[in-house]
DNA sequence: AATGAATGAGTTTTCATTCAT
DNA sequence: GATGAATGAAAACTCATTCAT
């Protein structure tokens, strides 16, 4: 007996983010994700019962690592700026480092594929990110203004920056990386 | 394309657009556009020749009216500040009251649809944007930084935040957008 | 405007029919039908949006065209036995002349094209035969049994006989009606 | 085909048996049979060669049970009404008993899976049932008229009676069948 | 020009069959 | 032999595009 092949759910995964990156998710075929996995078509149906599922999957699976990524070393009991710039480095690196992912992600918001029940599913994940904003409000450190604006204020930046660095073929470097957070900061500190 | 109507233009542009914020560029189809747009899916093509060259027309009128928006009442000889918040405003004004071009500009990024002339000619657009940026810096009103990170920090800002007030069915109110102004001006500025 | 083909429909339906007594139910793809049928796959899912519907379509076109076809020329106040005999030559004549429909029904009495509500409909439609044999029975010119037993007695006969004689390319002849009608009559006769 | 199992070929084809009645020959497919038989895939196909080789072997499989029960008690040195009444009755046990395999035999003959060599022999097994009616014949029994109509007759009563007895869920009685064999007979005889 | 039915290539999905374990 | 994952050809279905009216 052969066992179901987990790290095939990964080749499949990478598969399809790569293919997004390049042609959108308007322009993915389950043939071509099969082909780039290096599987057969009718295997993808072993994993996935179909494209919405398997985008699906792909979306819940990408907001989970995305998660994990944001509050990587994260210490609540630390000073608020300290945390607040472990956070603000992170949400960076996901976008750098799993750009693909990122990218997949933004994409799907706009999507037939993502049911409205994952999308709220993930909007749920991110709820630290208010905690954190909340207490830097409480301390002082942040302005006084509506948590939302804070948070997409923050994250935009970052978004931006990395997503036409990266199209633009920039490398993003440590410098840049402290002027980037210092823009941020000087934006949000009291 | 021989546009003889060109009111019905509009109302294929405006089918698409509200399309493709529904349902993304992955979603749409000729046809359902044509119903949208109330003709026949013939007729769609007495205007543009395929979909390539629908979406690619669409994409470089939103592209225009994004950057008419942009420089809307702009005054260069006014001091640096003034024209800064003029075109700040006309970004986050372009974005809330044509919410769904934004939308449709940004999913064809990543599409199989737009060549890559076509969406340089869409970066070449907002060179005034850095002249801006740039004279910022020499008079030392803006911190200086690459123009590019500084562009793309007010821009991302205003992107982000509009995005998902818009998804949240959030209305965006005028202290809430001096609020968010300053939060970026504390950002950039020197 | 080119409206849609009346026609088509009865060219689909034909080629159905053949090819489903050719090949049985198992034995069809819609590829088949429409090639049959002169047409493109596509054209098919214009008329019909699925294989399903198409099937279940043509399932009721054919119960009734049976049903027109088993009350023709049947005049209820004539004396039973007429009427009776006219209705036998009925059943046999839509089983001879439109054999491909009455195969076609068979089948699909154990597919999983046919909803229950499709077949319970059908059962309807066969009320009258109901009422013919209990007339018969009030007459005292019918056995005294249950109808539905005396009815599918009748009918079995006829089914059975026509179709393995169609099978092994026999032709029915006028006197071999008579014969089979006598054994008909003289099975149900009191 | 090597059966190294004899019980397992019964699962498969009881289990094929039993999904045929349910949806038909065309909607059976070698991975349910597999799950109803409680096998995998794989088995089916150390057991028979393809699916077609299945479905014939089954197929050669209820006509030789069908046969054996036809013909089990017959005495053909008794009285020809003793000898007849005995085979028409077993003729009604195997529909009524062996449904299912009544109803997949009937699906078969239509159907691209059985070879008309198969269909041939299966012919040639129901041979001793002309005998049969040839005898009744020459003694004056049964009308004189063409044996396959006769046959046709007398099995087409049986055939139709239980098929629409066992949809509808009716019991078959003791009486029924009296009142069933009564119709055949006062039909056929002399 | 306008229409929408027709087309058929392309996509998603299924399924008989094979194969590694 | 037994298993069920893997395969890929074939089937169902879609959709950009054409064409007759």
């Amino acid at each position: 007996m052969k066992p179901k092949d987990e790290t095939k759910i990964k080749q499949i995964f990478t598969a399809t983010l790569h293919l997004v990156k390049e042609n959108g998710l308007a322009g993915i075929t389950m043939g071509e994700i099969a082909k780039a996995a290096k599987i057969a078509t009718g295997t993808l149906y072993i994993y996935f019962k179909s494209k919405d599922e398997l985008i699906n999957a792909l979306f819940t699976d990408c907001r989970k690592e995305a998660v994990n990524i944001y509050f990587k070393a994260y210490d609540a009991s630390a000073p608020f700026k300290i945390g607040f710039k472990t956070i603000w480095l992170n949400l960076l690196k996901f976008r750098m480092e799993h750009f693909e992912e990122a990218i997949f992600l933004d994409q799907c918001y706009h999507s037939p594929f993502i049911t409205e029940t994952t999308k709220e599913i993930a909007r749920q994940m991110i709820q630290p990110l208010y905690k954190l904003v909340e207490r830097g409000k409480k301390e002082n450190l942040l302005k006084d203004i509506d948590s939302f604006m804070l948070l997409t204020f923050m994250v935009g930046g970052i978004h931006e920056f990395v997503k036409h660095s990266i199209y633009s073929g920039k490398k993003i470097s440590k410098p840049q990386i402290e002027q980037l957070f210092t823009l941020c900061w000087d934006g949000v500190k009291d």
